[in-house]
DNA sequence: TCTACTAATATTGGATACAATCATGATTTC
DNA sequence: GAAATCATGATTGTATCCAATATTAGTAGA
């Protein structure tokens, strides 16, 4: 065997799903019906059970006994939550990047904004963009930590695809990502940590500003 | 139907498996295999296999494709991650919460209070624990904090179990607790905000100190 | 003897059939 | 006529069987 690039079918499966949620395809609150999507992604409801679950540990579907699953309808406060959370863990996963500035690697990081550039769709978009921050994290070295900030970003991708603020100013987000990584290169570690403070603060004004 | 207690037979056999590993009996990096397992648990491979995905996002349970699942061994850093969140985390939920004091209410706490001090039982301490936390927390309304805080108490839970501490400083732990809530209802928000990050500064000390 | 390959076994992932639960609408009773 | 009850259909949860993958033991060849 070549590349051990195996997937199961509940995996695929979830990430068939992530992307019609994030994509606006399955709106909030839209029932989620096990035979009806097992057709549609011809897989098995066995597989298809288990691709649920675990967006429901996402946070992008929710689901009660006997009762059905159906796609996440946030709360109002989620939002302001998610981003006053994200605010106190990434800088600190930032800070504990640069010290151990021998592993600093930015190869990632621009493959992942490149490609973001030339992306137009949400899903896509939002999995670029933690590819980004993650590859900036990623010296810490610290697995809890960044698991954590993981899962705030991925509930964060919801957020911004229902206030269609992530294909309104992927420019901009763009723009301060470049900032962010030169700062980063220059081992400017002060200016770095400001400039990532005020992306999350602009990223949280911008969700806010489009929700009605 | 006069109690709404449905409970379906995969959360039981969750349930089950997780006090099990709380209480010691399989210890990290111990195999679970399917079969034996759904034997010992009188439940068939279905509803166990979604059991230990649930524990999986849960970070008690390791599982690889293929290759099975086993108790979650922690990282090294694991410990140090956890308490540096929740020290930031909860006391903001803390404080949220006293900014809604028409709806404080410490009966429940004092309730898991009351509890604990009579329960040996770790899993069941963890879970007493994480109520009285909780009582404290919930009149902040922030639903996606406090949802993230209790994934970080069960991390926690689990690396306190295997340093044998949450059995070893059970009463000075509860003396903690009761003047945590004493602070709350004297409305001493100051008070007990520095009496929560001491309490959860005391606990990350007791834990790293009984590693080895 | 060691290595590479193959076969046999064990274990997990998936498909399908069945049981339990919920939702809807008709029917009965007052 | 309204409310409660029951029956029917729809939907989810569970059990069991089959397929795919991994692991181990064994064998052949150098």
């Amino acid at each position: 065997m070549i590349s051990d690039t195996n997937i199961t079918q509940a995996e695929a499966a979830a990430a068939q799903i992530r992307t019609l949620i994030l994509n606006g395809t399955f709106q909030p609150g839209q029932p989620l019906r096990q035979e009806a999507l097992s057709e549609q992604l011809n897989v098995s409801r066995t597989p298809l059970r288990h691709a649920l679950q675990s967006l429901v540990e996402d946070g992008l579907v929710e689901a009660t006994d006997y009762k059905g699953a159906r796609v996440a309808a946030l709360d109002p406060g989620m939002v302001d939550d998610l981003f006053e959370m994200r605010l106190l863990l990434e800088p600190l996963a930032l800070k504990s990047a640069f010290q151990h500035h021998t592993k600093l690697d930015f190869a990632k990081a621009e493959m992942a904004l490149d490609a973001a550039e030339a992306e137009r769709q949400p899903s896509k978009l939002s999995a670029l963009n933690w590819d980004f921050h993650h590859a900036l994290y990623r010296p810490s070295n610290r697995q809890t930590l960044l698991k954590t900030i993981e899962q705030l970003n991925r509930a964060s991708a919801l957020a911004e695809v229902i206030a269609s603020s992530i294909v309104a100013r992927p420019e901009k987000s763009a723009a301060e990502h470049r900032k962010l990584l030169q700062a980063c290169r220059n081992g400017d570690e002060a200016g770095a940590m400001s400039i990532l403070s005020e992306h999350l603060r602009f990223a949280h004004h911008d969700i806010r500003n489009r929700e009605e």
